[in-house]
DNA sequence: CCAAAAGTGTTATGTCTACACCCATGA
DNA sequence: TCATGGGTGTAGACATAACACTTTTGG
């Protein structure tokens, strides 16, 4: 950690130069950890083991050092939170400064949004009581209530993957390196709380040359039986939009459920 | 000005918090201002007075006041720098905080875009040796060199507005209250740089019912003549996406050309 | 009347939705 | 052979790009 508390110990400024003329702020990064779990969309919650807000839930965070970079800060502490060193997933959706947002002092926050597959063996790896995954729809129907303006930010963050899912190739980083059309699917039907034609959403995300490709292998069905579908992995992300685009299904049905 | 300069200073503070335990941080908010004459796109900038990098270009900004939001810190300082108060299309777009980009301390500096209709009388009101309204392609093709890290900022703003010309109703923000369809299509054409076919525009723009409204009044023709054109207003912004979608034009001719 | 700019009509092409139908597997 | 889920075919609806054509002005 640094020991520089703040302008004031700063050396190489010009002597004209007055700290005195600009408040000082703490600068955090906030990190909003989405996952799928199978049909449902959670988030990684950690529990506050002091004051403000001691006992509550929130995002995983920390303060910004003067020697690193935003980004480098929010990987940094994703990694400290979950091991996983994700840093393609990682996104800046925001910045948070509301007065009072923190009781301590003035604090602005930069959010994060990161993406992953499986953050179960992660989580517990860490302490047990410290972190948890619960579906977003808690945060979101406020069953659960969040420390700081934290619910306003996973809100924020939701929102932001809602959109990055039709333009990006976000929806491959929620599901494992192998995956089926029907696990890919229901990402877009979770996040976007529709029913997908499982019929065009294969020939949507097939067709665009690169964006998922064929391993060859196939799953092995269910007890249920039912044809083994292909194994796909991801292919390169696309510059102009997302092969899947978000619309109302009024009368349509899904043969395949 | 706030007299407060920072965590040291407060009160309302658990006895077991120690200030010195996080670095301190001055936090300020830039603005991108956009604004179109003719068939180019210009953004507005201001000469520094003082150091660090005195005399130099850089875009409108200062600090944030721990009393006020973001947003409220962003229009405050965009009204004190042009006069006007543009608060809705004002839309926060990025966090700057890499180390060094600013010599005198640690600053992280919160980015906004917004979009005016004719600065150039407010310009005219301010010093006029203080502030310029300048081509956007001056500063991407580095003629002109801007202070701190403003030009990444500029251009991830002009990226900004790409994408938000696609999805939302920011178009209209660059034209007058009224405007014919052939100013608002050199809009679209100055920003993403191509050349959109006159009739499938129209189109495109009103048949999206209340995107934009015919006023009854033309324009009178220049000297070379020509149709008088309707003059429209802006209709309520959507939700769903714009109504002109971005496409090269391959071999595309424009018959009003 | 001619040039110029605005606005309308039209057609070929492409894309998408909905659903029928076929395929491969477990019990 | 039946139930279950995966994968393909396809017809109609809809959207779009391109450009010919008409309208209205100034000189």
């Amino acid at each position: 950690m640094e020991t520089r508390t703040g302008p004031t110990s700063s050396s190489a400024v010009p002597s004209s130069y007055d700290p005195s003329r600009f408040p000082a702020f703490a600068v955090t990064v906030d990190i909003v950890i989405l996952t799928m779990s199978g049909s449902t969309l959670n988030v990684l919650l950690v529990r506050r083991g002091e004051a403000p807000f001691q006992g509550m839930w929130a995002i995983p965070g920390g303060f910004k050092r003067p020697t690193e970079t935003l980004d480098e800060a929010a990987r940094r502490e994703l990694s400290e939170e979950t091991g996983v060193d994700a840093a393609s997933l990682l996104s800046q959706f925001g910045a948070y400064g509301d007065p009072g947002r923190d009781p301590r002092m003035s604090v602005v926050t930069v959010a994060y949004l990161a993406v992953l597959r499986d953050v179960g063996e992660l989580v517990a790896g860490t302490d047990a009581a410290e972190a948890a995954i619960v579906p977003v729809a808690d945060v979101l129907t406020e069953r659960l209530d969040l420390a700081f303006d934290h619910e306003r930010i996973v809100r924020d963050a939701i929102e932001r993957v809602r959109v990055e899912l039709e333009i990006t190739g976000i929806a491959t980083a929620f599901v494992g390196t192998a995956f089926t059309l029907a696990e890919l699917r229901a990402v877009y039907e979770a996040i976007w709380g529709v029913q997908l034609d499982a019929a065009n959403f294969r020939r949507s995300v097939v067709a665009d040359e690169g964006w998922v490709i064929p391993t060859g292998r196939r799953t092995r069905p269910g007890a249920a039986g039912g044809r083994p579908a292909e194994l796909f992995r991801a292919g390169r992300a696309w510059s102009r939009g997302g092969p899947v685009h978000r619309v109302a299904r009024p009368g349509g049905r899904d043969r395949n459920r």
